[in-house]
DNA sequence: CAGTATCCCAGCGGATACTG
DNA sequence: CAGTATCCGCTGGGATACTG
């Protein structure tokens, strides 16, 4: 087993997992990134209207995450009233093609737990991923 | 937009996602579909062994997460002292797939965050990611 | 419009001790 | 060996009100 790891695995720092696991792993993330990946380019309100119950803190804590790990992309254009144009990175991007394979494999099986369906994202109106 | 959404678009109810969402979006879960993965077969104390400072509850709760959504198959043998073997199921194995490009393509990044690596999952003696 | 500021709470994850 | 039982602190997420 030691020596079939030494040639067939790959070494790798977990430590440069650990921010893409949790903010993946973050209830809307998922969601966030394949939205604005969808629109190209969401403004803030925009993006709470799509995920029709998410609270604004929820929100804004969550795209300030997104953008440290470079996911996504905040620009700002002084104007009044305020404009802010929200878009994923190229590394956005890249995620966002693993997590919608991830999203249409879960979404394809059937639904192993025996309970109904929790309505946590039943208002979401965004109910679609849209091709690669 | 509406109109090219139903063209290219899948319908997809969330619902399903969801549970793949949360299941992943677990601290140790990535590590532990990983692992479990990586050596086919494990027991309770094995996997505690691997993932160095995982507490024996936080690991309990998990696998019975993850066993709860198919992901993870628990036998049982009668035996003196007890024996407990751990492995992924099918979904699990698909899942695993997933789940390798989404760490391969972390790991190739730099990290964007400038901070120093946390020692989080520093002590995981797997640090590798065996290829498919 | 695009967020903060506050307050609140459930539950995840951890430490430790114990058990069939 | 393979977990429970218990306790506990932290923080993610939500509701609501407010602001430059």
């Amino acid at each position: 087993m030691q020596k079939e790891c030494e040639e067939k695995c790959t070494e790798t720092c977990l430590c440069s997992l650990e921010g893409i696991i949790t903010a993946v792993g973050k209830k809307w993330a998922l969601l966030v990134i394949n939205t604005l990946g969808h629109y190209q380019k969401l403004r803030y309100n925009e993006i709470m209207h799509e995920l029709h119950n998410i609270s604004p803190k929820t929100l804004s804590d969550l795209l300030k995450r997104l953008e440290k790990e470079n996911l996504v992309r905040r620009e700002v254009f002084n104007e009044i009233p305020p404009r802010v144009q929200y878009s994923l990175t190229e590394d956005g991007k890249e995620l966002r093609g693993a997590v919608i394979r991830l999203l249409r494999w879960a979404s394809k099986r059937h639904n192993p737990r025996k309970e109904k369906c929790v309505d946590q994202y039943k208002r979401v109106s965004l109910h679609k991923i849209k091709d690669e």
